[in-house]
DNA sequence: CGGAGCGTTGAGCAACGTCAAAAGACGTGG
DNA sequence: CCACGTCTTTTGACGTTGCTCAACGCTCCG
């Protein structure tokens, strides 16, 4: 059951820093409510029709594909604190995934109708809510290589810098350390690999300093390291203010 | 170079044929040129800055993300005709990856100033165009979870039946022989795996009878087989006439 | 106290990568 | 026309990554 809150000056976070500060204040006044949800509850399913749309204002989300006959399913996408997790579904309005929280999360409620009334009068947002969908693109397609082309050890480093670079960005603050509520299983279901050989690539980066993961809880070492162990680049994640997508 | 061509009467191929009739001779009739490139042209590379957008009237291309140190690049879309190849550069500006033709192509060019006249005069239209790179956002969802969940076998066999099916939707035939110019190494980029490994598949596919694939063409010869070695479900490419989504 | 979920580890093996060699297809220039 | 280079396909031998299966400890919670 999630549990309403109502709020007045919501901040900008993360990705939504893309939007100009009064276009921010129209879409945020569009805000229908707000929910509490605690960590593993499912927020939608593939195939269910869409109403509305959700902002990440704190927690951590995953988007997965259910695999058949009682498999694992694959985690296809990761959404952190100002990232809208379902916007795929305000045009499509029937998505191919679920979405689940990992964490207990805050999420800012925005009607279909709402949304269509707000990007039909403003067309500047429109193009703009386009492009942060369209970001989420260029992750699935970082993704994809990821888990293509590179081999263990390089796909999980390069998924902690994601991750490390993402939240960084959330609240514009160099942290080490970063509450994300993944269990081994979950980086192995996105990651294309099997919980034992995660948590034997795990033990790898804690023994040779660059990073550790313990408990849902990311610790970032020696980020050069870690960068160089995964082939980093951020560009794939066009940052609001660092400036130079790609 | 390309060689310029002026046409009058474009069909609605394929996904173009999720605009309804009235709007695609309105989209049609911004087309500026049409372009012919020879197979191997590399159309755009990543971070360029680009000012208009292809229509794949003719051909395959591919998106494809370089990797360090001269190894080979990492296939992360196909683009079959009806599909917008870089559509996703209209908001962004800048891609994270290069954009090849694989066989001789004919492309629409439509500027993207001429684009944004129109979609700004036309919010349905512009709907629609937004919806078209969420499919591909889907699509790529899907390449993520095929190369991460599935075995070599599997893998081929799922990117044969997407082929299968997106060539079959773009003609409405259903065609058992598609001409894609892709080389084994092709489809080791795409899959994931090395020549060698996909020259073996190959091999077992052509053993058991399910599909052949020979000098870039592919022969679908028991779709019922290949589909079940490929654990296939089209749901995810949001076909315009089949209907149900997902 | 018991169970469920998560993390850890080991032994054995299958799948896939690496490296190397060679043959066929094809176009090019002599 | 032939010789040549390049690209693609094919195949083999061999290595190794990462999976499978199994067991066990840990923590949390009912």
């Amino acid at each position: 059951m999630p549990q309403h809150r109502t709020e007045k000056a919501l901040p900008r976070l993360g990705m939504t820093r893309h939007l100009p500060e009064d276009r921010w204040a129209r879409l945020a006044a569009r805000i229908s409510r707000i929910d509490t949800h605690a960590a593993g509850t499912v927020l939608s399913r593939r195939g269910e029709r869409l109403e509305q749309s959700l902002l990440v204002l704190s927690g951590i989300v995953v988007r997965s594909i259910p695999r058949a006959n009682g498999a694992r399913s694959t985690v296809v996408a990761l959404q952190v604190p100002g990232d809208f997790v379902d916007l795929h579904g305000f045009p499509l309005k029937r998505l191919d995934h679920d979405v689940v929280t990992l964490t207990e999360t805050e999420m800012a409620v925005i009607a279909h109708a709402d949304l269509a009334a707000l990007v039909d009068a403003d067309l500047p947002l429109a193009r703009l809510l386009w492009s942060l969908t369209l970001i989420d693109a260029s992750i699935h397609r970082h993704w994809a290589m990821r888990n293509s082309a590179m081999r263990a050890l390089g796909r999980v480093a390069n998924f902690f810098c994601e991750i490390d670079t993402r939240m960084n960005a959330v609240h514009r603050a160099m942290r080490n350390v970063h509450e994300i509520g993944l269990t081994q299983a979950d980086i192995a279901d996105a990651c294309g690999l099997t919980t034992a050989h995660v948590n034997r690539v795990l033990r790898d980066l804690r023994e040779d300093g660059s990073a550790a993961f313990q408990a849902g809880v990311l610790h970032v070492h020696d980020r050069p390291a870690l960068h160089r162990l995964g082939a980093f680049n951020a560009g794939y994640l066009y940052l609001p203010e660092p400036g130079a997508p790609v």
